[in-house]
DNA sequence: TGATGTGAAGCGGTTCACAGCC
DNA sequence: GGCTGTGAACCGCTTCACATCA
């Protein structure tokens, strides 16, 4: 256990971890060592043990990691014991079918409200979740105590929005549009650039030789 | 120019460098300077310098690079001048969702079907995008020559839909399951994970200090 | 002069290998 | 004996700094 910078990288294998070992629980297993966990979802045992080692000793020398106790130690230090309130801004395609997106209530979260800013919209419902007037947002953001937004605006309009967002208090965002935002330092944001993605793709497939993926 | 391997670190900054120029030609720029790019859209100029030459010498010395013609550039080595067509399996609300998302036609990439278990979406239509029963993947792939596949279906099914796209014979894939996949060598898959992206959120919160983000 | 293209240095993350403990 | 926790080696990407050229 030290007090360095855990690296993002780190935190997002964190939660690979858990997913690994929600599965394991889920089949009865009671401990597992690196090396069998590293072995079955394809991951290096000596990073497994240097991520965990970064939060603590969780684990038994000769014996390896009893599952549930792991599971619960990762649960806590992702945060994931707490219910987090989202917003998402922009009610278009991607909003509406991120707002009943099964993986966000896997993850403890629950999505309080919509935004948009087109007056058709305002008042509808999808599902159980009203969309409001995005002008509102800093108003809901405290009624419903949001922790985390989301961005699914165009583009063009994506910093205005992050700005507004900002002004509200929110700290967490995931941003959906295929531009870089500039933020507040204490502000995290998570850009998902499927533009980025997509057009990696094109470049494979444009590849003279797509033969040797190799190991 | 060298005949190194190119990472994908390199490819995904080349898509930004895409945006970037197309930006730059928007507003009737003739030239710009790996100093002038770096500067406006916060990256680092060495970097740009470094993974443009590693397609080509497209800059002149003492002026900088032509938009026009560096775009033109860039197009190609992304395989963009080439339409795409992509088939989506899974018309849930994600699948869906991406079937008319913008940001594909802006790529390139034309979503040409639809895929989906489910008998009662069988035959349905999601703007001028019909859904087909998922077993009839391989015929529809070679009839409509989709060469990306989408994977916008439950983490259980996800291993399995990714063999059938494989025995079809697609090499690209965008997976939004959030699991590993197993592909072939020469299958190139994206994962989008948003349940690693929400629970880092998720981890960014449950911080003591959410102070000091800086520089 | 001004900006590119690039070898070299720097840095962060991954993997190795083993001492230490159950 | 088996497996963890961790210093050290390694590796690849980023950044620097400058020779080179229009």
């Amino acid at each position: 256990m030290k007090a360095e910078k855990i690296s993002e990288l780190t935190t997002n294998r964190m939660s690979v971890y858990l997913r690994c070992l929600n599965e394991l629980a889920s089949k009865g297993e009671k401990t597992v060592s690196s090396d069998r966990l590293a072995k079955r979802f394809h991951l290096n045992s000596a990073q497994i043990r240097k991520d965990l080692a970064y939060f603590g000793e969780f684990g038994v020398r000769g014996v390896g990691y009893y599952v549930e106790d792991l599971r619960g130690q990762l649960t806590k230090i992702l945060g994931l014991e707490i219910q987090h309130c989202v917003g998402i801004v922009g009610a278009g395609r991607l909003g509406t079918a991120l707002a009943d997106y099964y993986e966000f209530s896997q993850a403890n979260f629950t999505v309080a409200a919509l935004f948009d800013a087109d007056e058709k919209k305002i008042g509808q419902k999808v599902g159980d979740i009203e969309i409001f007037d995005v002008k509102n947002f800093a108003e809901i953001v405290k009624k419903d105590n949001i922790e985390v937004a989301v961005i699914a605006v165009p583009a063009e309009f994506a910093q205005a929005v992050l700005e507004r967002i900002t002004e509200a208090g929110i700290k967490a965002v995931m941003n959906f549009a295929p531009i870089p935002l500039k933020a507040a330092g204490d502000v995290k944001i998570k850009t998902v650039d499927l533009t980025i993605s997509l057009e990696s793709l094109s470049y494979f497939l444009a590849q003279p030789t797509v033969s040797n993926g190799k190991k």
